[in-house]
DNA sequence: GGTACTGGTTTCGACTCGATATGGTATGGT
DNA sequence: ACCATACCATATCGAGTCGAAACCAGTACC
């Protein structure tokens, strides 16, 4: 099936490409460019451990020196505050405004995506889900990459009562709505 | 199903980041950018009614002055000869170089992709090809794009003999290896 | 207390990208 | 034949991406 692999990576291509001219059209509402929105919704869901520059970095598979320079910008625009981190006065931590929650909420792409995939039966959408995310993981173990998955599905997390959770990585203690968000020390159970 | 339609969404743009940046990484090694491999790898696989700067802008999803830019570069760099179109002098016609071709030979991304994909069974990968095949043509509609398949599969091709093929839209006579190419006046069975 | 390391920022140059303007080239109507 | 209109492509401009490399704190190790 080498055929159908590589009609998998184009078909992949081709909606990727679609997905950044959605975005680039909603983004010039409010001047900002595909990799902007993606920032932003990355550090909507980003867990305390990933929201710094230097994870954004890892996300979204530029250098670091690109990203500060997005961060900039962002900040600018008072979508984003930062401040320094008390313990490691290096490290920058990342927020979202008010406003930029809000800009996020706007400028989903979900919707339009919802309407796309209704016809297909649950089923074959689920089938396709797990086959994209084994194609992924697989390329980012062959990248080394890190996986940045929810902690809902982490090795790590541990269940210390109905509504207490553990990193195991950290030792740190975590809420229940912590364990949805997204970590950067995840790893796949 | 809306949780998975989004799941969806998120796991292909995902992977079209992962492209995006292993473009960026091998093309690195040419000075050449993302949009300039897919620009080559279209122009490989466009037919004789796709290989103007007009297709590949709408294929590309951006802008014609964009793309003339983009075009220009690869011109001066000797990957693509441009030519006035004969029956009409507004046209421009692309075609790539041999040093062109030999380029989109080695650029290829697939082989990482085959190694990734290997584990799927064929059928899961079938389907999973099948769904997304669907959610483009979708997508494609609601913006009024154009769905870029080969002639293959376009509701247009008529077989006249067993080696003869001709398009019913332009009634033009094709060769079988034509048949097997990308064409911006493709419309699905 | 030096030295290596690390997270972030800054600077630079090449390039993307959309917006706008411009110049040829068809086409359709009168 | 002529003109208006539409169309294909290019040129120019400004904001911003992007990687590479230099740089600057703060931290860790010995």
């Amino acid at each position: 099936m080498r055929k159908n692999a590589f009609t998998l990576l184009e078909l992949t291509e081709r909606l990727g490409n679609l997905i950044r001219s959605e975005m680039r059209r909603v983004g010039s509402t409010y001047r900002l460019h595909p990799v902007h929105l993606q920032a932003l919704s990355y550090l909507k869901q980003a867990n305390r451990y990933s929201n710094t520059p230097q994870a954004l970095t890892e996300y979204l598979g530029l250098t670091k020196g690109t990203v500060s320079q997005s961060l900039l910008l962002l900040y600018r625009k008072g979508l984003v505050a930062r401040y320094v981190d008390e313990a490691d006065k290096r490290v920058v931590r990342l927020k979202l405004s008010a406003v930029g929650k809000r800009l996020v909420k706007e400028a989903q792409l979900a919707p339009v995506w919802q309407t796309a995939a209704a016809n297909v039966s649950p089923a074959r959408v689920k089938t396709t889900v797990l086959v994209l995310l084994e194609t992924l993981r697989n390329l980012q173990a062959m990248h080394n990459e890190r996986p940045f998955g929810v902690c809902n599905t982490c090795i790590h997390l541990q269940r210390e009562s109905a509504r207490i959770y553990n990193c195991g990585l950290t030792t740190d203690r975590l809420a229940v709505p912590e364990t949805r968000q997204i970590c950067r020390l995840h790893t796949p159970q």
